[in-house]
DNA sequence: ATTCGTTATATTTGTAAAAACATAACGAAA
DNA sequence: TTTCGTTATGTTTTTACAAATATAACGAAT
């Protein structure tokens, strides 16, 4: 057969995107560096586009994904909520069963 | 709830690009117009873009999925062939299956 | 009060994808 | 043999998006 399939998902509110893989990724980040401009670094995109994604995804929530702090020691930082945690862990579960439903359905395929 | 949750899937090999929902959309405006030119038009698309994407999908598709014919009467044109019409319902169903599966595991979660 | 690495935001620059434009080749039919 | 609307392809222009750059504001700790 040879042939895969592959899928992209996303969640919205109102055609504003509140999670996909990207900003999915971001929060993980997010998460294990406890900061945005860590985070972004360590997916190797831009501080803007980073903090961009973040807004976007806090404003489309129901409650608040991260607690963003300004100043202080450090400068600052941000961490996940447990409702940010809570919406990471969903997303990646419904995105696994896709893919092992999309094989699954490949596989009955005979023309490829 | 009110969030809705999205999908786009595509089949590959070997980092080629066999089928997605534009592909498809293309090959069934060939079907119903019966030219590559009138199926561009009808989707507001460039004809070369839609050329490219032909070609490409008949590149990595184990046999052909059109058969096109330049010049004579009315120009030439182009069809489908009965292995293409098989993939893209063959498509279809998985994608429209998709929807389904995400809607209901969607609905499982509590949090949105 | 100074320092520091953040968050937050605006502005400019660069780039890759899409669109637009142009044109050759084709071949059945009149 | 001329005509026609195609297929097939190259070239240029435009546009959308990402990246880069710059800078203000913040506030706990020293």
């Amino acid at each position: 057969m040879s042939y895969k399939i592959k899928s992209r998902i996303w969640i919205e509110s109102e055609n504003n995107v509140l999670l996909g893989e990207g900003r999915v990724q971001l929060l993980k980040a997010i998460h294990t560096n406890g900061s945005l401009s860590k985070a972004a670094k360590s997916l190797n995109i831009s501080y803007k586009k980073a903090w961009q994604l973040l807004d976007s995804v806090n404003k489309s929530a129901k409650k608040p994904v991260t607690i963003n702090s300004v100043g202080g020691k450090g400068g600052g930082g941000a961490q996940l909520t447990a409702y940010g945690k809570a919406l990471v862990e969903a997303f990646d579960e419904i995105n696994k069963n896709c893919w092992r439903f999309l094989d699954e359905q490949l596989s009955r395929i005979e023309l490829l």
